[in-house]
DNA sequence: TATGAATGAGACTTCATTCAT
DNA sequence: TATGAATGAAGTCTCATTCAT
């Protein structure tokens, strides 16, 4: 700010690096506790506390707890569908191999973050909050079943895919992945190891079988 | 109520069997509600309700909504796993029909039904009753596993099928059947009709490309 | 009910009594703490101590504090007004007896009794609740304005009062009343005795001096 | 602020200034917003941001909100009745043109301004502030009254007026004043035009009435 | 057995007050 | 001196649970 006070320049305002950074701890702890405990079970205070704050704070940045939550499925849904539609736009490998690549970077960019909590969160409180479950219908689900329709007619159209009904071939190409996701943040804490299936070799096999299911032979 | 009149002898009989039925009436109207809105968000005033009963009357058959909660949990779970097994013991067909006819079955006799619900009610609570999440573990999840695990490995073993890992393709197989429950009662209402598959489709899809991922070239 | 068990008809239930009484016993004590410290420092738990119950008891009856606030008001407003305009229009006295009548009746019937307290406490709030504020305008002040004015109206038609502005009467008439009830309800209680004019000879002398200030010379 | 920037040389005297003004303009604020809304419902921050500072600021000056309102109540009461306390001692003309005088005096420097505000702010909250209450009893209160009463003493020393109860007559004088001003700040904004008296017109009719109402015959 | 009036612990939310900047 | 982010006590309201009838 001034070149003559270089050391003020450096810590310009602890306060206001905070203020600037509150909203977004808030909305991270509240992500974690509706997933874990639901919508109803989460106190405004525990999420306040797990993001270092008071219950006063968090009124501060959200007007009540369901704006923040509210805030919490705004903030999380549909960031990454968008970069993914412009990645299968241009690739040029075979549909097997866009098939693969695909369900392995939903892992690595949503199903294996935090944020895929929002996929158990929204099938947990969508009767709750239609306005929000209609969104992330919107937002989230109609886009991504797009895309993945998207990638099976290409396959069709080259003659690798059998000419199959592009709506279920999109349905059950999705529900291992929102299964896997939704087991992640559901059953899986409970149920210590063993029985947990590694999603890198899960997501390979269903691709495995996917493209098996649907290639023309 | 009074021996002069006895228009009314008919009715302690009537109540009487009102009043073996109360539990069930209590448990089905818990299910439905705890499926829709949850279990903190759901009143057990509303249950009672539904079930055409008093909030007081609740309390003479479960101690507290948690046990009623239990209750529901225990009552529905695990009802359908031991007929299956049974029935798959002795199938004498291929495994393609096997599959088929196991999956169908699945639907008419569970996904279809009301009982449906308590898939999506574990998944959503299981955070907060983790004993519950144990209990349908160990009553539910387990041996439907067991169950697909050995219908592939009785295809192996027949040559019909390809060498698997068991445990990954019954997560695979089972995972649709489970989207399919959760989807159905929690965003399906919100989202009329047209992008809904017709279940029935999607799972003789989903058999068909089981089969075809499966089977032995 | 049954004339074979008439000791049971005497008490036919206790709770259902109460359950009668409830809502004038929460109105009475709301009335009485809304006019001594204001709406919104009267805490509602104060309410329902004063009437004998539970906070939670108070909520049965009442759908929130702002409406337990507007039915008190409602309760309260212009149950007097009516009879004292079907005793004037009867009245075949002179305007002086009926002037010093209108006004003894205005402290028996209200300005004395406790729901007088609605006066000052519609003053205090009447900014916060311009919608009570409108009604209490129209149940009771116009009404009361009314009422005065055809008073006055009558004796100058009777040729016994001046020709004056009748609503500049009817104010001049109303606001020692109102600041009789306005002053019990504020300063008096802090005020010990000996400043305090004694009610009713106030109002001997305010009637005195309206007849003398109005009548034709 | 800085030497080197002499434009801004300007701004410390503007803003001591402003420094010496603020608690005269929180008080200002104050006594608008306490009128208006009452005492509890009025928000610190609410008054400093009428005062045109931040919530902190406020503190600076008063300690807490009790004592800024106190000090409005103190820096209000009072300031007009040693004037007029010394105009009436000094009077010359007659009874009749003394109580005119008076009348219109009273609300030309008090009744007609914002400092008007506070015989509603009293009155509404007298119960909760008993000391404040005493404190405008003993300064305005009794010493308004016991101006009223020696004007009427005046009179019936003169034999312009009737030997009546000095008491009972300055307080029925001074009622429609102290009613005008409650109606101003409390009903009148919700009671649009029309029925609204002009208050110099009911004033003077008061006055007309009030002589009247005492002369001797 | 059934009811529903009553309770009170606990949740959300407000706001006077503090204090780092 | 001035700010406004942060706090937490206190208030409104909900709802599981009790119990007199």
């Amino acid at each position: 700010m001034d070149a003559v006070t270089p050391l003020t320049a450096a810590a310009p305002a602890k306060r206001a690096r905070r203020k600037q950074a509150r909203p977004g701890e808030l909305l991270e702890a509240a992500l974690a506790l509706f997933v874990e405990k639901g919508y109803a079970a989460t106190r405004v205070e525990e999420v306040a506390a797990r993001a270092g704050v008071s219950k006063g704070t968090l009124f501060l940045y959200f007007p009540s707890k369901e704006e923040l939550f509210k805030a919490v499925v705004r903030e999380n849904a549909g960031r990454h569908v968008a970069d993914a539609m412009r990645e299968v736009a241009g690739y040029t490998g075979t549909s097997a191999e866009l098939l693969r690549e695909f369900i392995q970077r939903w892992w690595t960019q949503y199903g294996g973050t935090p944020a895929a909590g929002l996929t158990k969160l929204i099938m947990s409180e969508a009767a709750n909050f239609p306005d929000l479950a209609q969104y992330y219908q919107d937002e989230v689900v109609q886009p991504s079943h797009a895309l993945v329709r998207r990638i099976v007619q290409r396959g069709i159209e080259r003659r690798e895919l059998r000419d199959v009904d592009l709506n279920l071939a999109a349905h059950l190409i999705v529900a291992p992945l929102v299964q896997l996701v939704t087991w992640r943040f559901s059953m899986a804490p409970c149920c210590p190891a063993g029985l947990l299936p590694e999603p890198l070799a899960l997501l390979a096999m269903h691709a495995d079988m996917v493209v098996r299911g649907l290639r023309r032979e």
